[in-house]
DNA sequence: GGCGAACAATTCGTATAACAATTATTTGGG
DNA sequence: CCCAAATAATTGTTATACGAATTGTTCGCC
């Protein structure tokens, strides 16, 4: 009904969709959303820190860590030292976690199809380079407002 | 700079920076996003159900069920019993509710103009029907998959 | 070399939101 | 008229995610 349907609205209607259906495309392999997710950017980027894997899927450091430790717990991940850099962990598949991951990677594309499927290339394209102004738009105005109420601050 | 970013991952930071933004012209009036978009709806629609409330924000009815318990609780929001069928409720803004309200409106136009401020018109219908294309392909994609008990087919 | 700033990972508390199931009420068919 | 199905609201449980603060480590710089 509504004619000028807010960008939010839309947003958060996709968000949710998208994890209703890798939910369904997940049933019966005992893995979350969340969790297939990390698995997939682990087996893709073997090694990855917890921070590259938070950036990665654009979700914060302490929530990356906590789908990390059920995933660990699970047997599926493990954390390596790095050598160079002891605060650091180097985040990669156990054998387990290789197997369930691989037969999970169909998934990842039936996924990306039933979002993505519909559209053009052309119409895909006005969609991403369209959000990714709103979020730029949005960055800007979250730094526009930064510092208020700091007793140092004075640039207007 | 990942030239194929997914829809799905530039949809998730949205929200995020939306909420964030919210967040910040939010602060000092000791009210939630949450219950800020609530409240917003009431003042437009005197006497909505909860159903109705929880299509118009696009969540379920346990969670606008919820927010409305805590504006309740704080004396913003009363529900007002409906004389032909004792199931529902009407929910409405109380004084005080009203008066915060008031004073909130212009946060729901700033953050209208924060989110889609530096879109074109012809960039913004774009995004749109491209979103809209997505949920439809997301949806067509959940009724194929049925067979799950999962009737929850809400507002589009 | 050592000290303070920056950084990686983590823990904690809490907000948000979905699904399942329950209760109370209304409605429609026989 | 009454019972079965639908409906509105609710409670219960769980998943997801963010912000603040903590801990241990490294780096910049004098």
């Amino acid at each position: 009904m509504p004619q000028r349907e807010p960008i939010g609205l839309l947003v958060v209607t996709v968000r949710r969709r998208i994890k209703q259906v890798a939910s369904i495309l997940l049933q019966g392999h005992g893995i979350s959303p969340q969790q297939f997710w990390t698995l997939v950017v682990i087996a893709r980027n073997d090694g990855v820190s917890l921070r590259e894997l938070a950036a990665r899927r654009h979700m914060d450091e302490p929530t990356a860590c906590r789908v990390v430790n059920t995933l660990v717990r699970r047997r599926l991940v493990r954390r390596s030292p790095d050598r160079a850099d002891r605060r650091r962990s180097r985040l990669m598949l156990t054998p387990s976690g290789a197997e369930i991951t691989a037969a999970l990677l169909p998934v990842e594309e039936a996924i990306l199809t039933a979002v993505e499927g519909a559209l053009t290339p052309a119409e895909r394209h006005a969609v991403v380079t369209g959000l990714r102004k709103v979020i730029a738009n949005l960055d800007q105005f979250e730094e526009s407002q930064a510092g208020r109420g700091s007793p140092t601050a004075m640039v207007v």
